[in-house]
DNA sequence: TGACACACCGAAAAGGTTTTCAGGAACGTA
DNA sequence: TACGTTCCTGAAAACCTTTTCGGTGTGTCA
């Protein structure tokens, strides 16, 4: 199928270019019979208006870059969406590039990116700690999701990991119980760092401590989950709560809840994290979680990045509240 | 950070545009010693050419969409990757856009991408069976992954799932495995048929049924794999091999496979399908699974791609094969 | 020395759109 | 009738690059 111009539209119409732009755009100097006109040329021909040559002009593309280095797309496909909704299908559109976690082709991508002109960037790291800036001068605002930029000047949006651990553990305080394990993955990670924070301060406000004595840090996997939990019944057989770091050790832990015959959440209740619906809506039971609440942060990306074009960026992180998803898997003790 | 354009390099470099745009293009036609004087330039100002002028003027933007429906990003993130590596990051970039299921939001993203005048389109449906074709009127060439367009004259890449069934069963008799049972999703699903055939007419060649006499079909879920494999224990008890029509499934029949404590794989083996990393590698044991080569069949339709823009695409579908990944959840019958 | 080939460089057009500004038509008013 | 307004339309410039083609300078050969 050959490609209209708005020359060809102008033409059918029997009016000059300049007038069918105008009366394409919902400019007011054109009569409505006139537009009426055009408008008709431009469906029959079905004429979409070429974006390059708009771009030139106006120096906008509608377009942004969301630069990842998230392998599975299990943290940027939520934030893509979320960015995708704010910005409102037909006015901008989103470029996803996968770095796979290289920094060469992290490179490459950008300044694909630069070249292709989009009016932003949305940067979402691979693991929630800092990462490398891209450098302050940036023809186009940056934003920094999921994991914060190593620089303050930049402006990053993160998850509140504290305040998850906290969700979470308040939540399985209402539900009655009192010796609540927190089994999670490894300590390199802030984010580990900050749920335990989280959790440990709230188990503090009720007199408490983490059963077994101290936080289980290990691996982000379903076999530490596994393992831990073996390691906790052993040292700590009256427990009555484990909240897991991951939804991934969450079903590890209760794989081997399952394996000793404790019944969940009858003797044990378990919490997990991230809300990963392929392995917490298919658990038996299926898991109460803790959702970080990713779209929210898409579109905030997407509002910041959309308000900066023109006028000018914030700086430092801005943390958002995560979500308790609540299943069967916690209930009160009766 | 202000933006160079290819008249400050030509002004520092102290030639003309028409000669710095040869000299950054490699053309032959300018001396080495100028070269060097523009590349010199165009670093020192950090040039990077506006690909919308370029595509204005060559009518290539060195883009192509990736059109999905595939909400979690699980189908299309591999594609995605096959298909950046066949194009090689420097030279195309891949646009991403899901349309989440949503026909409207389909004709949405498509007009976007072609206002934004990709060279090309991949279209990757949301489940395996056929799909409505995007019609032939576009200016530019489409490529149907995963799911095939039910337009014949449209060139469709899909993946063997009859060869894939065959893989699966082949697999367990090879390990000494002679009551083999299937349990799958969704009878509605082409791809659960395929692959029942498959299964059905490998076992045929050994003159075996399906244990418990037929295929079991249901859902693809993890419930239905615990639910079906209870059925299939009690009628027929001396299974001693399982294959699932997804790794969810699998998970599904391992989790009541420990709860009535037959040993994987000594008593009964479990082949899952899809290879999907977070279900596949973190069972217990880890699953041997079908993998359907998805990055492959990313890479073919990018290679595809790039022949067809200024020759012609072929037509008609064309299957790709699976492959087994042994883990150890299969092993020879002792 | 003159003719010629060759290597290199630059002027200009082209690509499709937006935007500015000047001009024309229609109309009302003095 | 003459003039000022208002409304609408169109010519042309601009965005940045690629590509064609004509031109200049240098070296070679008769």
């Amino acid at each position: 199928m050959e490609r209209a111009t708005l020359r060809d539209v102008a033409r059918l119409a029997g009016v000059s270019v300049a007038t069918a732009s105008k009366a394409l755009n919902g400019q007011p100097q054109v009569r409505a019979s006139t537009r009426a006109r055009v408008e008709q040329a431009a469906s029959q021909l079905n004429f979409s208006p070429n974006t390059l040559a708009r771009g030139l002009i106006t120096q906008r593309t509608g377009t942004v870059g969301l630069l990842t280095s998230d392998l599975e797309g299990r943290f940027s496909i939520p934030i893509l969406m979320g960015a995708e909704d704010a910005f409102g299908t037909d006015r901008t559109s989103v470029f996803l590039c996968d770095a796979r976690g290289d920094t060469i082709r992290e490179r490459h991508h950008l300044s694909a990116l630069l070249s292709r002109r989009v009016d932003g960037l949305i940067v979402v790291g691979a693991r929630p700690d800092s990462r490398p800036s891209l450098g302050r001068d940036l023809p186009v605002p940056v934003i920094y999701a999921y994991a914060p930029s190593d620089d303050p000047r930049d402006l990053s949006l993160v998850s509140d990991n504290e305040g998850g651990g906290r969700l979470a553990v308040d939540h399985l305080i209402r539900c009655g119980r009192r010796r609540i394990a927190h089994i999670t993955g490894d300590a390199s990670y802030g984010a580990a760092q900050d749920r335990a924070r989280g959790a440990q301060q709230r188990l503090a406000e009720e007199g408490l401590e983490p059963a077994g004595g101290e936080v289980w840090f290990g691996m982000w996997s379903e076999s530490w989950g596994r393992g831990a939990t073996r390691m906790l019944l052993e040292r700590c057989p009256d427990v009555d709560a484990v909240f897991a770091g991951s939804d991934e050790i969450a079903r590890g832990v209760l794989d081997v809840l399952h394996e000793q015959r404790r019944d969940v959440p009858g003797d044990v209740a378990l919490v997990g994290y991230d809300n990963w619906n392929i392995l917490v809506a298919n658990a038996r039971p299926p898991l109460t979680t803790v959702d970080m609440n990713l779209e929210q942060l898409g579109r905030v990306a997407a509002q910041r990045l959309f308000a900066a074009i023109g006028g000018t960026l914030g700086s430092g992180i801005e943390k958002f509240p995560g979500k308790l998803i609540t299943r069967e898997s916690t209930a009160p003790l009766r």
